[in-house]
DNA sequence: TAAGCAATAT
DNA sequence: AATATTGCTT
């Protein structure tokens, strides 16, 4: 029912993915490159960040995913990951021996699609297509989801229960109303099409990176659901779907804070939230056990 | 008017 | 469980 699965030229694709592996340490550089290409992947390493982001800009379109280490010499990881998802958006995996809470925090928020922890096995990079697949999936559904915009627009103002006129008083809601006319695709017989009912918003990865992306772009205290949404640029979304969000997401920090706060002794838990705690539900793993306050 | 927050609804 | 909506406050 889905697409994605159906790529019909990419039956090879993950083999060739194109990796740009960016380390200081050129033991790991070496040992990287090798599993990388034992999974059949198009390897191409480089000790320096600054090397990499020239190599990025060189041919913006020569890479598929990059994986970068935190601690480099000249530039910090999580500029680099900022630079990348500023110029190119291509995702990016961090990686580090340091998997504490505060780090990890930083590199998400700074829009890595994933945290690896040093040592890295083959377990880890056979699986990391999944970021370019996520992300060609989530280009098409934009894509097609552009030419019914004004439809959807259309269905939130229109199946609303605020019909009896309470609502609508405030002229701006859009021109939706307005058009009626041009664009016969469908006839206005007013039958909503009910493959686009609910219009719930997922918070893929990707969209969420989007998002993430657009809030440190605006800067943390200044950000606001409308500033956001202009950032993202996702057509279909709406201020109320980023308030939501950004609501969630605020929790979501706090919490970790509060994880990380109380942390610091302990023994050594959890080392890595790199898969699991990320896609629609940044965190909680466990039940709910935090004061409803 | 935009935003945050918490409760509550879906 | 995740997201939407609402009502109240700033």
């Amino acid at each position: 029912m889905e697409n994605g699965f159906s790529s019909p030229r990419n039956d090879a694709f993950p083999a060739g993915l194109r990796v740009l592996v960016v380390d200081d340490d050129p033991t790991w550089l070496k040992i990287l490159e090798k599993m990388l290409k034992k999974c059949s992947y198009e390897v191409t390493t480089c000790c320096l960040a600054t090397e990499a982001l020239d190599l990025l800009r060189e041919r913006k379109d020569g890479y598929d995913i990059v994986i970068s280490d935190v601690n480099m010499p000249d530039m910090d990881g999580f500029k680099l990951l900022e630079h990348v998802g500023l110029e190119m958006d291509l995702p990016v995996i961090m990686m580090s021996v340091d998997g504490e809470t505060s780090r990890v925090m930083k590199g998400v928020q700074h829009g890595a699609c994933d945290y690896l922890l040093k040592p890295i096995r083959m377990k880890e990079l056979r699986n990391i297509w999944q970021h370019v697949f996520r992300k060609r999936i989530h280009e098409v559904r934009d894509i097609e989801s552009f030419e019914c915009i004004e439809d959807i627009q259309m269905m939130r103002n229109g199946s609303d229960r605020y019909e009896d006129g309470h609502l609508l008083s405030g002229g701006d809601l859009t021109s939706v109303r307005k058009r009626k006319d041009f664009e016969n695709k469908y006839d206005d017989k007013d039958f909503v099409d009910p493959s686009t009912k609910k219009v719930r918003v997922v918070w893929t990865v990707d969209l969420h990176q989007k998002f993430v992306k657009a809030v440190n772009q605006i800067g943390f205290d200044k950000v606001g659901p409308k500033k956001i949404l202009d950032l993202m640029n996702v057509p279909w979304l709406t201020r109320e779907n980023v308030a939501s969000h950004l609501q969630k997401y605020r929790l979501y920090l706090s919490r970790l804070q509060k994880e990380n706060d109380l942390k610091t002794f302990g023994g050594v838990k959890y080392s890595d939230m790199s898969q699991k705690d990320f896609p629609g539900s940044f965190g909680r793993s466990k039940p709910s056990q935090y004061a409803p306050k």
